[in-house]
RNA sequence: AGGACCAUAGCCAAGCGGUAAGGCAACGGACUUUGACUCCGUCAUCGGUGGUUCGAAUCCACCUGGCCCUGCCA
């Protein structure tokens, strides 16, 4: 399901004829990596564009040559082709740098725009504040001459940064902050990636932005509710210099994930302090974060799609991601049994130097992957918590003394005793197990109490895992720096053991998803498994 | 506080004057070579108070709560 507020308004544009083919974009700076947050804007902007056979064009919005830089260019388009889109096209917002520098002098001409010589504080002074109207500035009622003849010099590179600005003529007390005359151009002394030293005068967001959504053709611009405000000025600026098309402001909720945080700005902080190995970090919400925890495009679209999108800036948690990756695997993937935290198992009535292998099909679901061998011996490994010595009530579907469980793809073993530690630990179990019930033969005069997961130890392989938690603290406090928001246990390798068919790689890191083991070997970037477990970590018997 | 936006279940979210979709989570039960999966079932009178109306989650007023706005950032 896609957002359906904007979709109805779609469909009633689309109906009255107002636009007889729906163009979204996706405008991104490229100042940063692409984080969950923008994949919920680049899935909805394409979505909504394919419910109508519209298109939909990346447009990097680089009207600030300070800010952003060349390398998170191709992470962009690398991020949105991953997650499955192609946009009709590229596009750059500095592509439109003539044709918003002669809209300027046309709005000059009008009477709409002046040169301002004001600094930066002076101007913050002039704007008044929130309950206050502003004041003209001294130098609004400049003659068009002059301000035509300013603005080319501005152009011309005669003013140094901050020297001058280039103002819109609107309304010094309008409660509304963004319409007090704002700033649509500024003077910029740098090298621009894409317009390299041809300007000296950059167009500001509020007066760049609806231009280029008009000059590319753009039906609906959605945006975040931040910009609610600035719809005003992005009406004023379409109404005010006749372009080719009428772009809509739309606004919509962000999105937050708990225990996490989705800000450029923090991102940035987070990978400048180190407090995380990379933006791709697999703690990270950003898409190349994710995708090397083992997300795939598909589960995040899923996800997004579930979710809808309102004027709500909406918190979800983290793990009502995990049902869509699951979703999505489960019928895809091959699985295997792991074992992180052991209890050696003793099968006394087995012979000691017997090895045997029973096939087993790699996902129970699907047939189509075809199976694996799994080994067998009188030493396994299962699960600590797959067992306790007394069973402790009837909803109990493990291992207890004197019980009977079916190891995954083998026999039935049933705990004869077991030996402790000094602290009461269990250290061995010794169990029987019963050669009539091998895993396939048809057995069915008994049922076990459950079925549990095991690795032969004579076989197996040492594993590490990796188990992510919330990247921030349960007690988040945001008003503390971020080193001491950070979650300590965010990333904690446990090691275990995986079975012998795991194929190539004597370490393999996994990582937890809710109701098994989400394999992704994040190093070598190799494709994904999901471990058997019979239970999740964060589900406890009771 | 001047202005804007918002308020439907634990979390998202449909609904747009005619008597509360769906997803996630949770909880029961069936099934089972993973307590998974699958299947069946349970789970809200719509922030509060008034008002308009034959009838309101839907309209109005007020209140409460949340969020945003004083960059020559986007």
């Amino acid at each position: 399901m896609i957002s359906n507020f904007i979709k109805t308004i779609m469909e009633e544009d689309l109906k009255s004829g107002k636009h007889d083919k729906i163009i979204t974009r996706f405008p991104p700076e490229p100042n940063a990596y692409l984080h969950i947050g923008h994949a919920r804007a680049i899935i909805t902007n394409f979505e909504l564009a394919k419910c109508f056979d519209g298109d939909t064009i990346l447009r990097f919005d680089d009207t600030n040559p300070a800010k952003e830089e060349k390398r998170f260019m191709d992470a962009i388009i690398n991020d949105i082709k991953w997650l499955g889109y192609t946009p009709k096209r590229v596009t750059f917002g500095s592509d439109y740098f003539d044709e918003d520098y002669n809209l300027a002098v046309k709005l000059i001409k009008e009477g709409k725009a002046y040169v301002d010589d004001l600094t930066k504080d002076e101007m913050k002074e002039y704007r008044g504040t929130l309950t206050e109207p502003g004041k003209p500035s001294p130098y609004r009622d400049r003659s068009v001459e002059e301000n035509l003849k300013l603005f080319e010099e501005m152009k011309e590179g005669k003013y140094a940064p901050g020297e001058k600005t280039l103002r819109l003529k609107i309304d010094m007390s309008s409660s509304n902050l963004n319409m007090r005359d704002p700033a649509i151009y500024r003077i910029i002394d740098k090298e621009h990636a894409h317009t390299g030293d041809k300007w000296k005068v950059y167009p500001l967001y509020d007066y760049a932005h609806p231009l280029q959504d008009a000059f590319e053709g753009i039906t609906h611009s959605l945006c975040s509710l931040e910009y609610v405000e600035h719809r005003p000025l992005y009406d004023w600026v379409i109404d005010n210099t006749n372009p080719p098309s009428i772009p809509r402001q739309i606004e919509f909720g962000r999105l937050n994930i708990e225990g996490t945080i989705l800000s450029k700005r923090y991102l940035k902080e987070l990978v400048d302090k180190g407090l995380v190995s990379d933006y791709d970090d697999p703690r990270m919400p950003t898409l190349v974060g994710l995708k090397r925890r083992g997300f795939t495009p598909e589960s995040i679209k899923e996800f997004v799609l579930s979710t809808g999108l309102s004027r709500i800036n909406s918190e979800i948690p983290f793990n009502s991601i995990d049902h869509f990756l699951m979703d999505d695997l489960k019928l895809k993937v091959n699985r295997r049994m792991a074992v992180l935290n052991p209890i050696k198992v003793i099968i006394t009535n087995y012979p000691e130097d017997k090895i045997e292998y029973f096939d087993f099909p790699n996902n129970l679901e699907n047939e189509e992957l075809g199976s694996r061998k799994i080994s067998f011996s009188n030493t396994l490994y299962i699960e600590r918590e797959d067992f306790v010595p007394e069973k402790p009530n009837n909803k109990f579907k493990r291992l207890s003394l004197g019980a009977e469980v079916r190891l995954m793809g083998a026999y039935f073993i049933k705990a004869e005793s077991c030996d402790y530690d000094e602290n009461g630990n269990v250290t061995t179990i010794y169990a029987t197990y019963d050669k009539e019930t091998l895993s396939g033969s048809g057995f069915n005069a008994r049922k076990p109490q459950g079925t549990i997961s095991y690795v032969d130890a004579k076989t197996c392989k040492k594993a590490k895992f990796n188990l992510f938690e919330s990247l921030l603290k349960e007690d988040d406090n945001a008003d503390l720096p971020l080193e001491e928001r950070i979650n300590p246990e965010s990333l904690k390798v446990v090691e275990g053991f995986v079975e012998s068919a795991f194929d190539s790689t004597p370490e393999v890191k996994c990582q937890i998803m809710r109701n098994g083991y989400y394999s992704n070997d994040y190093e070598s970037k190799e494709d994904s498994i999901v471990v058997n477990r019979t239970v999740s970590l964060k589900q406890s018997f009771k």
